[in-house]
DNA sequence: TTCAAAATCATACTTTCGGGTGATTCCTGA
DNA sequence: TCAGGAATCACCCGAAAGTATGATTTTGAA
């Protein structure tokens, strides 16, 4: 943002410094005034596309990267390992792949996901998935 | 589009054309010509930046808006019913609740959801679910 | 008109989920 | 130290989901 702003500052200082530097009247008047300024207007325009270009894509680059909500999550108390299975629900996994890759019985990832479904006031797992993400505890 | 386009060319035409009208030359002239080259270039970048502005708000506005990946659906063989009970696991709705909403019996969804399962060459809803979203054949 | 795909439904069976209850261990803050 | 939350596990039961197979009807394209 203040590269992109300097950037442009710079060229317009070393346009009129080249116009200085020239003579320019001498340069210019062999050439019509018309394309003179047409010539100015195609480069500041061009400069100014690009300068709209930095700016706005900054903002594009800033908004999609995930941001997990955190106080949502503090305040419907869920706890970690409770997000853990609700990321791996949210991937499709079975119970029981989900107690396999957590080491756990099949009976713990149950418990857990009963845990879930009060906090986020749902019925079942797919309902689950897309509250989340709408509260945005999940990806 | 069109129109961004048009305002930004009949803008230099009318530039061009109050230069010839006013008899530029005298006045520019009383100016210093720095100054009057540091107008255009002001008004110009200007212009760029509204030009891109333009532009870059429609391509904004294009993209978050849903686009089904049709192309997908055609590939895949998905059918219309197919899709509609699809949608309706994506929102969490148990096979009853989607049968009461298309008229059908419960039979009817459990058939439509192994050929989805197939195509999609998933086993659950919650990942047919994931796998469509991440395909965009829905929301 | 004919053929294939799509949509519908059924029956039967297996697996997975979800609810309910209760128990143990561990850790933390009052 | 004591209460309470978190994590762990077990057992049972019924509901929901998924699989397999087969059948009928509708519909659209060749």
């Amino acid at each position: 943002m203040k590269k992109t702003i300097l950037i442009y500052g710079l060229s317009l200082a070393v346009l009129v410094f080249l116009l200085e530097y020239f003579e320019y009247r001498y340069f210019v008047h062999e050439l019509s005034t018309e394309v003179f300024v047409f010539l100015i207007a195609l480069i500041f325009t061009g400069l100014g596309l690009w300068v709209g270009k930095k700016l706005t894509n900054q903002t594009k680059i800033e908004s999609p990267p995930f941001e997990q909500n955190e106080k949502a999550i503090r305040y419907l108390k869920i706890s970690e390992r409770e997000l853990e299975v609700l990321e791996l629900v949210a991937q499709g996994l079975s119970n029981k792949q989900i107690s396999d890759k957590l080491f756990v019985s099949v009976n713990t990832t149950k418990t857990h996901l009963s845990h879930l479904y009060e906090k986020l006031d749902v019925k079942r797992r797919t309902q689950a998935v897309e509250k989340a993400k709408s509260l945005k505890l999940i990806e």
